[in-house]
DNA sequence: ACGCTGAAGTTCCCTTAGGGAACCCCAATG
DNA sequence: CATTGGGGTTCCCTAAGGGAACTTCAGCGT
């Protein structure tokens, strides 16, 4: 499919998909983030193809956000979120919020999320790192930054 | 290719990618966002092709996540977010955090964000929506809910 | 010692989606 | 009445996903 390389552009958002934005990829991360580790179990609930499979977590392991951890002895691996990839479930919480409330339709959200510090279920809500006021779509103004191709 | 059908799937993040999970999606939700709306403008600003540039197009329309606008008494359309796609932005907004951090190396952010309520460069935090503090991969335990296809 | 099992890939073929470039339609303009 | 320019559509080619069979290797049972 000789597809485009997003990894090149100056745009965060495109880098990111660069790393996660191949089909399966979020899935494959949610699965090993609620503690699906390995390569049968990944394949079985996916359903995803055996040969994308490997494609998919050798590119993760590249990337740096998941581990293969031998166990058994074996060879056989676990796989488990490194410090970078923990901090992209930040990303999959804010698909399940929006996920939750466009698409769930009559029958509700199909997985609740409990707050440990409340003790309720919830979701996330973004906000400034640093006033901590909402921080959404109309909130802020863009700005070249210094990695900014037109300097 | 006979892709899998995310959207069938019981997980929000799987209907989620089903909407702007395609190569190229979230692109053009950037874009649009910071005003780019005309189909010539997308075409030239990210090099994707027309032909998959229409798709993408028609897909997020039918999606709702973006409407299209005549101008000038002609055939002639703009592309501009629905509430539905203003709320997606969360999700830029959460990828460019990641990609600031990880992806940008020595050049640092391509592109910053100014927050109007305080005025500051600032970048998104995940906060429960419910009490307020920090909302991360270890602060939750994820349920079955209502829409759970085990029941 | 010897075959069996099960995890983790690898290989092969087929279908389909993305890239690129050329082409088309249509309303206003000169 | 030909030109222009936005907004697509069509065609071909290549590469990526799906599916299923095959491989490898360590331990286990007998």
């Amino acid at each position: 499919m000789q597809r485009t390389n997003f990894g090149d552009m100056a745009c965060s958002i495109a880098r990111t998909l660069d790393v996660i934005g191949e089909p399966w990829s979020p899935l494959i991360l949610r699965d090993i983030w609620v503690g699906m580790s390995r390569f049968d179990q990944l394949q079985a609930d996916l359903g995803i193809s055996r040969k994308v499979l490997t494609e998919r977590l050798n590119h993760l392991v590249e990337q740096g956000v998941i581990d293969r951890h031998p166990y058994d002895n074996r060879p056989r691996y676990e796989y488990r979120l490194t410090p970078k990839g923990t901090e992209l479930v930040d990303l999959l919480m804010v698909m399940t919020a929006w996920g939750d409330k466009w698409l769930s339709g009559q029958a509700g959200p199909p997985v609740l999320y409990r707050h440990h510090a409340c003790g309720e279920i919830s979701h996330v809500d973004l906000r400034c790192a640093h006033c901590g006021e909402p921080m959404h779509a109309g909130d802020i103004d863009p700005l070249p930054g210094p990695g900014s191709a037109v300097a």
